[in-house]
DNA sequence: TATTAATAGTCAAAAATAGTCAAACAACTA
DNA sequence: TAGTTGTTTGACTATTTTTGACTATTAATA
């Protein structure tokens, strides 16, 4: 079923490079129970595999599965990821970003940006809360720099 | 059904600064309750996102949507900054950010790892403090971007 | 000025979605 | 066969929109 559905999906991201589905729609489509939608979504189209997801409850809700184009650092910024784990203080924070910067990964200007948000006085206070606060700030940002959307078409709404 | 009418509205926006509308004509228009309207504009037409409301009750009433206009980048930035307060929830820390992603202040990469620093999950869970430190980052990222530094010389400290 | 009509605003309940999580089940593997 | 891993299911949760009863304000009229 899983299969199915994926495959389902990929045939329209075939053609088209986003695809927008009514959970409830799908399931019934393929009979099987909402929460199917999920699994398939989760298990199949992850950002490691170059997909990015968007979704929207209540009236006139829809999930929203958007192909995207995975960039040359993604290798990079995962090893860094890993590096970070799952805690981190400032000054190590403060050396992956100005490692990032001498790579040319990230410009000056996005640089300082993640470095403000690596500043110990925005947090709490508590050293060990912090630290997992700021390596879970700092991981998803550069998850966020593996990937990059495809072009906006000119009549965008949003 | 809110999808359409913020489209309509935003049409005429886009040709007028302003659009002044009678709630119950465009709820018959829609076909919807005139709550509706409020709903629209509460959700959609915010300062954070760049829209003013005036309202007046009565014969004669009418509410009002401006698009507020800022001079320039700097401006705009200070009047963000304005706008954030001490405290910011997430929803309106994205109308924020993707505010100036829409007016060319920042890139698309900028605006998501901004958006990465305003996610609710990264925070302490305690909706006050949160809003709190949400928006001590997001000041101090938009102060940020004020002014660049100048070319760095070969004695540079920092 | 007091009353009534004509508006718009508020708020909470109901409806319409999607998400999570763990138990049951199935398919493989040592 | 026992254990492991991946899939299916459904009960429960979370979020967003829609609706309508009730309230507030302003203008027109008596």
């Amino acid at each position: 079923m899983t299969d199915i559905i994926e495959a389902y999906l990929k045939k329209v991201l075939h053609q088209q490079e986003q695809v927008e589905i009514r959970r409830s729609e799908i399931a019934q489509l393929f009979d099987c129970v909402p929460s199917q939608i999920n699994y398939v979504i989760n298990t199949r189209f992850t950002i490691q595999k170059g997909y990015l997801v968007e979704s929207k409850r209540g009236g006139g809700g829809y999930i929203r599965i958007i192909k995207v184009q995975v960039l040359d650092e993604m290798d990079m910024l995962n090893s860094m990821i890993d590096i970070i784990g799952d805690s981190i203080n400032e000054t190590d924070a403060r050396s992956v970003v100005h490692k990032l910067y001498e790579d040319e990964i990230i410009s000056k200007r996005e640089a300082k940006l993640m470095l403000v948000a690596m500043d110990k006085s925005l947090y709490t206070g508590e050293r060990l809360i912090d630290n997992r606060l700021r390596s879970n700030l700092l991981r998803t940002m550069l998850a966020n720099l593996k990937y990059e959307e495809p072009n906006k078409r000119k009549a965008d709404n949003s």
